[in-house]
DNA sequence: GACGATTGCTGGCATATGCCATCAATTCTC
DNA sequence: GAGAATTGATGGCATATGCCAGCAATCGTC
């Protein structure tokens, strides 16, 4: 029985990215026709529950390297549906917030979220669904990067 | 307790992506110094573990769309990793192979990916990585797609 | 065995992400 | 308070992914 050595399982990060093309193709299917891509419904979803964070607070909430957050933030903002403004406490800073024009946008694919998010949960099972989004979320946690020995981050 | 109700939990595929985007990070700090990156890692271990399969076989395999599959070799076509050649029988297929070159770049990436592998369930523990990727294999898997109403895929 | 349907891949376009170099604004240090 | 160090964001470049519109090859049918 050496299998209870050191061997490592297959890989988590390939997995995980095998199970996350999947898994948004699902959701994207279903939000598609609201106009946004599942991706953006989480990033406006996110900027709704923050209000108006920088774009530094946003990223850190993503996961989301802030220079990769400002590339996702454009076509949402050349569309109208986000805004940037200068801070003025501290200039270098951008705050970031949902229009009129995203509220609506994002309410629209929030009731097409929901189907697919309930279809998920009725086929993948709600205890596995909820199983899921645990490990998900500590691993996404920042207490996570660190203790694996990206300080920082 | 309304709760028991058709309330959604929040979204399981925005958490997933966090969780990628993470990770991704980890195993790419990892990898990186070999000169592949853990995407491309991922893709070169299927590929491995496939033989010398068509792009639809790998593409399959790997979850991913067959133009996304495309894109994705031509890096690795560049610098010599993986070669694309014309099936005898079917003209219309490509048979994508590991290069010597490949093959080596992947054992130079593997003892690294290794480390980081076993630095993951080190941390995160070997019960969870093991429910994980379990949980994520499961979404992954051909099955899942068709159940949630995306026939053929 | 010609023709229409199907299959397998490529190319163009768009978003998704990340790294690094840079620039601007703020803070720190003497 | 001037200059150094730090912080917050942008721009350029590269890969990661997906959709759709071709194109070529094969298959099926009469």
């Amino acid at each position: 029985m050496s299998e209870t050595g050191e061997r490592p399982g297959r890989c988590s990060n390939a997995g995980l990215r095998r199970a996350t093309r999947r898994l948004s193709q699902l959701y994207d299917d279903a939000i598609a026709p609201s106009g946004l891509r599942a991706t953006q419904f989480g990033l406006l979803v996110q900027l709704r529950d923050l209000g108006t964070p920088t774009m530094g607070e946003l990223a850190e909430a993503m996961v989301m390297d802030l220079s990769a957050l400002g590339h996702t933030l454009k076509p949402l903002a050349r569309d109208g549906l986000v805004t940037l403004a200068v801070d003025a406490r501290d200039r270098r800073q951008r705050r970031v917030a949902l229009t009129e024009a995203g509220r609506t946008r994002l309410r629209a694919a929030a009731a097409r979220w929901r189907e697919a998010q309930l279809r998920f949960e009725a086929v993948f099972g709600r205890e596995k669904a909820a199983q899921l989004r645990a490990l998900v979320d500590e691993i996404a946690s920042p207490g996570f990067g660190e203790a694996f020995g990206r300080p920082g981050d």
